[in-house]
DNA sequence: CTATGTAAACAAC
DNA sequence: GTTGTTTACATAG
């Protein structure tokens, strides 16, 4: 079984993984800039993932739930910049995949739509035209390794003065089969509705996602996300309670959508950067509450002795709030060979994260990466039998990380386990990877990266998931 | 029962 | 005090 990568992927950070390929709808498209990996990085050097299609491993990407090959599928297009769009249009929050709109040609021009299949060369090529602008500044921020794409005191310029809520992208849909969430669609049918009515009815993984679509690389910090509360909510209008930032952070924490990216330099005393995952973005947000406990209703039992229990849950949030913190100097001790992050002990994702995606034809079935979390990517966790240490993290020694921070999720096709092609190798009876099961688990206690066991990776992998996918950002899969 | 919001404990910084 | 994690609990549907 191979436990470690490659010495290539060690440090091969141009070994890249493009995010994808972003364009400012609305704005002309001579504007339009590739948006390379997060940390700015050319992707013309890259490591592509077409390339990586040997006619074995091509299969497995050819499966996407619209019928075209993931490979051919992920071209996106991506319209955060909004401030800086003269555009008369309002199309500052689209996200669009490639081959996967249906009826998103009602609300874009058909030039909105930059999505061809995405060859090898077109990559390269494309980082080679890049304009000035904005994201090439952005690009510069990263090359200094300091300045987060979304630092932005500015708080206007998460404001957009065209944007609409919600309502500039209708027909985008979620590719579950899911009803999206409930949200009020009546108020937001038109551009020009009524934000607070509309944000009043969102719950917080879905403004928090709104917030993220807007912002460059769909990441902020933690309180750049309160100011855009503040600015664009009704939740921060009580300003006697704090109530409202703390279910933020309990959304960011605790919703896969959002993923955290580790800052270098003195940004990092800000907290970590807080970016969609490239699900969230071909997907929407999931319920978070798909992410917390799967366990039934156990408030009987609990309510007998309240008092304890809820002083032993804020314990376990400090042991891993310690154990996340651990872990992150470790990293910043051994800098050397951890461009990855312990996926499971803290979900951040080193800010020179690459959303690498390891060749699948160099990696024999049984070692191909785990998702970082099982708190998203839960498709995938879906056929991945593992066991973790107490930590939560899947090891395979006294602190050696085994998987890279991204996985194949990196691929904006990451495929749906209920694919064959990953069903069979997931199908294996063999454990990918060894661990001592946490010691603290047991039936009593929510599923949780320790205690969940195969049936957190079932439970949340469940293709009828609840999806929000807003009208304005999210792509659409299905019909 | 699920989804959501909220409070709170706790640890790190 | 802020940030992040986790659990508990309440409530609406």
């Amino acid at each position: 079984m191979a436990t470690t990568f490659p010495d290539s992927h060690e440090d091969s950070p141009r070994e890249l993984q493009p995010r994808f390929q972003a364009t400012l709808m609305g704005i002309d498209e001579t504007d339009q800039l590739e948006w390379s990996s997060t940390c700015g990085l050319p992707l013309s050097s890259g490591y592509h993932m077409p390339a990586l299609h040997t006619p074995d491993s091509a299969a497995l990407f050819d499966y996407a739930p619209d019928g075209l090959p993931y490979n051919n599928n992920y071209n996106l297009t991506y319209s955060a910049l909004n401030t800086g769009s003269s555009s008369p249009r309002s199309y500052t929050n689209g996200l669009v995949l490639t081959g996967s709109v249906g009826n998103m040609s009602e609300s874009y021009p058909p030039s909105a739509y930059l999505i061809q299949p995405q060859k090898q060369q077109e990559i390269s090529h494309l980082s080679d035209q890049v304009p000035s602008g904005r994201l090439l500044q952005i690009h510069d921020d990263f090359d200094n390794q300091c300045a987060p794409m979304v630092k932005v005191e500015d708080l206007g310029s998460y404001d957009t003065p065209g944007y609409e809520p919600d309502n500039c992208l209708q027909g985008a849909s979620t590719p579950h089969k899911d009803p999206p969430m409930p949200s009020n669609d009546s108020d937001r049918n038109e551009c020009g509705g009524d934000d607070a009515a509309v944000d009043k009815e969102q719950p917080y993984a879905q403004l928090i996602y709104r917030a993220l679509m807007q912002s460059p690389g769909h990441m902020m910090i933690l309180r750049d996300i309160y100011n855009w509360f503040k600015q664009n909510t009704d939740k921060a209008a009580d300003k006697e309670t704090k109530g409202w930032q703390n279910s933020i952070r309990h959304n960011l924490s605790m919703n896969g959508a959002f993923e955290k990216v580790d800052q270098p330099c003195e940004e990092a005393k800000k907290g970590f950067m807080w970016r969609l995952t490239d699900e969230a973005i071909r997907e929407g947000v999931k319920s978070t509450t798909r992410y917390r406990s799967k366990m039934p209703n156990k408030r009987g039992h609990r309510s007998q002795h309240p008092q304890p229990q809820r002083q032993a849950s804020g314990a376990k949030g400090g042991q891993a709030a310690r154990r996340a913190a651990k872990l992150k100097r470790s990293h910043r001790r051994n800098e050397g060979y951890s461009h990855r992050s312990d996926p499971y002990i803290s979900r951040s994702v080193p800010a020179s994260e690459y959303r690498y995606s390891p060749p699948f034809g160099s990696l024999p079935s049984s070692s191909m990466p785990y998702p970082p979390s099982p708190y998203y990517n839960s498709e995938v966790d879906l056929c991945r039998p593992t066991k973790h240490d107490d930590f939560g993290s899947t090891m395979i020694g006294p602190g050696l990380d085994l998987l890279p921070t991204r996985p194949y999720s990196a691929s904006p096709q990451q495929p749906l386990c209920t694919d064959p092609a990953y069903m069979v190798p997931c199908q294996s009876s063999e454990p990918l990877f060894y661990g001592e099961p946490s010691p603290s688990s047991s039936g009593d206690e929510p599923l949780t990266p320790d205690s969940a066991g195969g049936d957190w990776d079932m439970d949340v992998a469940m293709p009828t998931s609840t999806s929000f996918v807003f009208d304005d950002m999210a792509p659409n899969y299905m019909h």
